[in-house]
DNA sequence: TGCTCCCGCCAACGC
DNA sequence: GCGTTGGCGGGAGCA
């Protein structure tokens, strides 16, 4: 119902091929904000599974370049054989092959079309027999993050609604979708994306960020984690961890969406606003009462990176090091808004006074460092455009 | 060698 | 039963 009256506009898989114009589309204004672009793309869901499957296996394992090359019916070179017995033997190499041959004459085709990460990669492996695999950094999840969050407006109209398909996600960026929900679950945990069915999420971008910083800086006050901060595991009376918190959806998981969450808070109370990943492990496993198994903290750790890269795609955070008695640390530093706690505004008020309408502003900000209210009386006018005494604005006050 | 984190198994969930 | 979701940890890349 919400839906039906706003003006929809879904991320189809054509906008998802052309980010760029996809974006105009919704927004011009917003066409600059997103600062990664990709040098080029090239679409490999023209060659679908389907094609894929249209192939026998023999066809797979093929190489057609090589075949053209030689003479028909010149025997294998030696090198040849090892690489198709090594093909054979294993899946990896066997579609990258298949994704070789597949995409060659659609990257021909035009230059318009959109690459993926594995295309890039391939476009680079010049004619080496052994093809190098994607380096990790070329598989990172803060990488993928990136291509995710550039195809949508940092600021969103309100008045638009944009859809994300997780399987055309997935599918245009080269991923198992997989990856796809660990990125969502961190966005999810800011509300950047709010899931609104099976595989259909809405993106908002950064329209509630401040609103939800100052939600979670509330959050991590009330939960102590300012405590926790200066002495880990010595915070005396612990709140109880997420008792206010319903479950979302019910659910006893979505831990990673949980842990992103107090991750951000932790970020958000800290005085020097950088943390180490051992302390932010160590204060998220005391909540979970798992101190004693250390495997659990490397399962929080691993769960914290991932959390991390997403983050700093955000540019929310940056990698820092800090040092400490035993050398340094890797950390992370807050990069992101900080002046989301200052709530502030304005008010404005008409009263009658002798006979006549007096209007008085109050501007407000709230200090949580002082935890104080500030209220700011202006001086207003009559309706008649007479000052308004500053003599009776305490008393109104 | 330790940090980093990709990858995919598999179980819970929900339709 | 089957597709979706996401916890989890092995193990490999990387500095």
């Amino acid at each position: 119902c919400l839906f039906s009256q706003m003006d929809v506009t879904c991320v189809a898989l054509r906008h998802l091929m052309s980010p760029r114009r996809s974006r105009m589309d919704t927004d011009d204004e917003e066409e600059e904000e997103n600062v990664y672009m990709e040098a080029k793309r090239t679409t490999p869901q023209k060659c679908d599974q389907t094609s894929k499957k249209d192939l026998n296996a023999d066809q797979v394992h093929i190489t057609p370049s090589k075949l053209q090359d030689r003479a028909c019916g010149d025997p294998l070179t030696p090198t040849a054989n090892l690489k198709m017995l090594i093909s054979a033997a294993s899946p990896d190499i066997r579609d990258r092959e298949m994704r070789k041959v597949l995409f060659r004459p659609i990257e021909n085709e035009s230059d318009d079309l959109a690459v993926d990460e594995h295309d890039e990669v391939l476009q680079h492996e010049g004619t080496d027999e052994f093809e190098k695999k994607p380096s990790r950094k070329q598989k990172s999840l803060g990488l993928l993050c990136k291509k995710f969050l550039a195809l949508y407006p940092n600021y969103p109209a309100s008045s638009k609604t944009i859809s994300i398909s997780l399987d055309e996600v997935a599918t245009n960026l080269g991923v198992e979708r997989r990856r796809i929900y660990d990125i969502v679950n961190v966005l999810e945990s800011l509300k950047l994306v709010s899931r609104v069915a099976k595989n259909q999420y809405v993106w908002h971008g950064q329209r509630q960020l401040r609103h939800t910083l100052r939600e979670l800086h509330g959050l991590g006050r009330k939960l102590r984690y300012h405590l926790q901060m200066e002495q880990p595991g010595e915070c005396g009376p612990r709140a109880p961890s997420h008792a206010d918190e319903p479950a979302p959806d019910g659910r006893k998981d979505k831990s990673l969406r949980i842990m992103s969450q107090k991750f951000v808070t932790l970020f958000l109370v800290s005085k020097t606003q950088t943390i180490t990943l051992d302390l932010a492990a160590k204060i998220l496993i005391e909540e979970s009462q798992d101190m004693a198994s250390h495997s659990k903290y490397k399962t929080k750790v691993r769960r914290l990176y991932d959390i991390a890269n997403v983050l700093t795609s955000l540019n929310l955070i940056k990698k820092v090091h800090v040092r400490e008695e035993r050398g340094r640390k890797p950390a992370f530093k807050w990069t992101g808004p900080v002046d989301f706690h200052s709530t502030s505004g304005k008010w404005c008020s008409w009263f009658k006074r002798n006979g006549q309408i007096e209007m008085l502003r109050v501007s407000f900000f709230y200090s949580p460092g002082l935890n104080k209210l500030n209220l700011l009386l202006s001086s207003g006018h009559t309706a008649g455009g007479l000052p308004l005494s500053s003599s009776t604005l305490p008393a109104i006050a």
